[in-house]
DNA sequence: CAATGTCGCTACATATTTTGTAGCAAAGAG
DNA sequence: CTCTTTGCTACAAAATATGTAGCGACATTG
């Protein structure tokens, strides 16, 4: 599977309009997780292979090739870190983590009037 | 592959945080596209299909269910349409579009540079 | 009622992706 | 040199996605 890019045909849309790019790159397996997991520190390869629950190394070399050429993360002597851009990127994905706890909240308290009714 | 409902084990966490209930959910393949292609129109099977580069019908349902048991899409009379909560992920979806388009500018000028130097 | 078309969705074989495990070369510590 | 850690590759097995065919329900036309 080729990588992502704005501007090219992805799978998904063939526009080339960015967000399919980025709809593409990030709907792959990991790759939120690996960004997530990137959040305010450095990571190793292994570091990051645990944090993501054992992701296999061969996928999580391709997923970080991947992020690598779209430069929303780099490798630094201390190990993998976020672009600039990329924790930009980041501030986007953070309030998703408000949105699920009000999810799940939402959920259990369907699954409570489900119950009930 | 069970679907990803907060406070449970999930893919990449066996924590049960909520947040990453969502990265399981999101980051699987399509899920994304789909979310965002409900955005302000209620469309049918069939037309999410097309609309997503003809996705395989039996990948479609799938989704369509994992995003309905977790309450972002629901089933109306009309085709499929994003529930209150989902859309108020879509809220916080929307900016990706602004930032890839930014990404796209800085991956060409990131190519220029490195041409030039 | 029969013929035609659309729609939601299932079946299933094939293709692609992900996992899991093993392990190697390089770098640092003693 | 030995021991340990690190980044990463290999590769077979398992899981997931694709592509195509097509069924039953329903609406339209006549």
């Amino acid at each position: 599977m080729s990588t992502p890019l704005p501007g090219q045909s992805v799978r998904g849309s063939k526009t080339g309009k960015p967000i399919m790019a980025l709809l593409d790159l990030l709907g792959r397996t990991w790759s939120l997780g690996i960004i997530w997991n990137l959040s305010n520190q450095v990571l190793t390869f292994r570091e990051l292979q645990s944090l993501c629950d054992g992701i296999s190394p061969t996928l999580l070399n391709t997923r970080l090739k991947e992020l690598r050429v779209t430069n929303i993360i780099e490798k630094t002597g201390k190990g993998y870190a976020l672009t600039a851009i990329g924790e930009k990127l980041l501030l986007l994905i953070y309030p998703m983590g408000d949105w699920a706890t009000m999810w799940r909240d939402h959920l259990i308290a369907l699954k409570g009037s489900s119950n009930d009714g």
